[in-house]
Order: structure tokens, then C-alpha cells, then sequence
DNA sequence: ACGACATAGTTCGTCGTCGAACGAATGGAG
DNA sequence: CTCCATTCGTTCGACGACGAACTATGTCGT
């Protein structure tokens, strides 16, 4: 798929960028109706950050602009999965939580994501996806501080 | 960033999303103006594999729906990039092909490619960029083989 | 030869994300 | 205290990608 004269970051990105694509569709493909992965991710962000962050927080955290996590938070807010208030401490401010739905809706869609991934996960040694998760740290860590 | 008690595939995935955003919003900021990610790729496809292949052979090798490959030759056709002509051999099919401009734009697009990613290859040796490809292409392979 | 099915390319409607810009509110420099 | 820059959340318009559906063409079985 890729030629062999590509330096080995341009592969490496090229690979990052389909395998990207495909987990994707197979996260979504397993999710509830209408459940985005940008919709899971914050789910999953605030189970394992804690909730009562701030919109613009949040939206730093999972690398989307704020205007697509108001859009986010407003779907999240009308299927009840969250609830907002504003930041007491901060006018501007407004506070995320989850709901006992929405916690209860990670839960089933973590699940989910397990079932789907285990079959692939099986093929490879879990062993080699531990080893290459540093490398990947670094290399997220060097885009972001690249990002200027 | 990510929980300790995440699966090491589902940490991995993580990595691997952000690491996709963060590498095609660089991309995006070195390319001339209005010029995609998505035509880049297509571009540099047609380069690496030559050209004259099918609109819906490049859709499938870049991993996009047929409508947003119709949409991404409709632009590149426009700026004068890629040709196109009905295939003689087959009547539904569509040829593309590589215009001079097509083959310049490539050219500059890949060493402004080249040169912001640089000093971010900078910090990470090149040879546990090379050890991890062999996991990332076996990924890619199991996530393709699940798609069904 | 003919009919069922698959495939190519396109159009259409929908959706998510982005950049730009805005009013509201905060915080720091003088 | 008073500006002035910054940040927050939002609205708006544009754009790319998707799924569904359509026409045209090719392919295969009988």
C-alpha cells in the first residue's frame, strides 16, 4: 500500500490515518443509533477525568474546536446522557455532568467497543501493542508540541 | 491522558486518532491554499501506483465512499491537476490521469510535507519508527479483514 | 440471447467539523 | 480603578464525507 522510498514518518502517518479510519467506522458501527465516536469520546473523557469540566476543556482535551463541543454537548444534553450548569465560580463558565443515563450508556458502549475490537486484538500479541505505545506517546507528544 | 486500565488496543486507538488529527491539521497548514488532505492523498496515490486508474479504484485504495472521490476529482479536474477520460474498455468507467501541474503540486506538496514534519521526526529514531510499522500494517490488515 | 445481478459514476439530502466573528465575562497592566 | 487583551460559549456560513438512490453499463448463469 505505501512505497518503499516514503520516509518511515510519512509511512508511519499513512498507516495511522487508514487504521484510524477504519476503528472509527467499526466503533460506530457497534454503537447506539445516532451515537457518534466524537460522542463517545466525551462519555469516556469525562467517566475517567471526572465531570463538572468546562466545555472549552473539554474540548481541548479530545482535540475539537468549541464550536463542534457545543454541537457535541447539545446532542449529549437533549438524549439526557448529560446535564449542564453554569460555572459558579467563572460567568463565562459552564459545567458538564454526566447523568446516571449517560454513565450507564458508556458503560454499554464500552462493552461494545470490546466485543467488536477483542477478535481483532486476538490476532496480535498483546505484547507488541504494549511495546509500540510509547513510541506513539512520544509521537503524539512532539505533534502537539509542534502544533504552535 | 488515557486511563491506566484501558485495554492496550483501546489505548493504542486513542493514540493513534489523535496522533491522525494532529499530523493531517499540520499537513493542511504547509499545503497551498484550499488544497485537502484528501486531494493530497489522492495525488500522491496516483503518483506512487501511476495513474489512469479508475475513479472507484482510487476510492477503495484511499479508503473513501465513491460520492466523496467524484467530489475530489471534480476539484482537482478543476485546478487543472488530474484529467480525466472515459476508459475505451469499459463504458461506466472513468480514467484519471496526472496533469504536469498535477505532478508539480505533488512534488511541492510533498517536500512542504517533508519539511514540517522534520523536526518532529527529529526527536523519535527513525528505527522504532521502522519497529512499529510491522504492527501498524498487521492492524490495518485485521481492521480491514473485519470490515465485511 | 436474455434476464438477474454487480459495478461505475453521479446527484441529493444530511451531518459533523471547521474558521470567523460576536457578546459576555474575566484578569492583568498601568 | 480603568482599559485592554484573553477566554468562554455560541451562531453563522462553508465544506467534506457519508448513505441512499438513480442511470448506465458490464458480467454471468441458464
Amino acid at each position: 500500500m505505501t512505497a518503499a522510498d516514503d520516509p518511515p514518518l510519512f509511512a508511519l502517518l499513512n498507516e495511522v490515518a487508514i487504521i484510524e479510519h477504519l476503528a472509527r467506522h467499526a466503533l460506530e458501527r457497534v454503537l447506539p443509533e445516532g451515537l457518534r465516536a466524537s460522542h463517545f469520546v466525551v462519555l469516556n473523557h469525562l467517566v475517567r477525568r471526572g465531570d463538572g469540566r468546562s466545555l472549552a476543556a473539554i474540548a481541548r482535551a479530545v482535540q475539537v474546536e468549541r464550536p463542534a463541543m457545543t454541537n457535541t454537548i447539545q446532542k449529549l444534553e437533549a438524549r439526557g446522557l448529560v446535564t449542564t450548569a453554569p460555572d459558579p465560580q467563572d460567568g463565562r463558565g459552564k459545567r458538564v455532568f454526566l447523568s446516571e443515563a449517560g454513565r450507564a450508556a458508556r458503560g454499554e458502549a464500552v462493552l461494545a467497543a470490546n466485543g467488536a475490537i477483542a477478535p481483532i486484538a486476538a490476532g496480535i500479541p498483546e505484547a507488541e501493542l504494549v511495546a509500540a505505545l510509547p513510541l506513539l506517546r512520544r509521537l503524539r507528544a512532539a505533534l502537539d508540541a509542534a502544533r504552535d
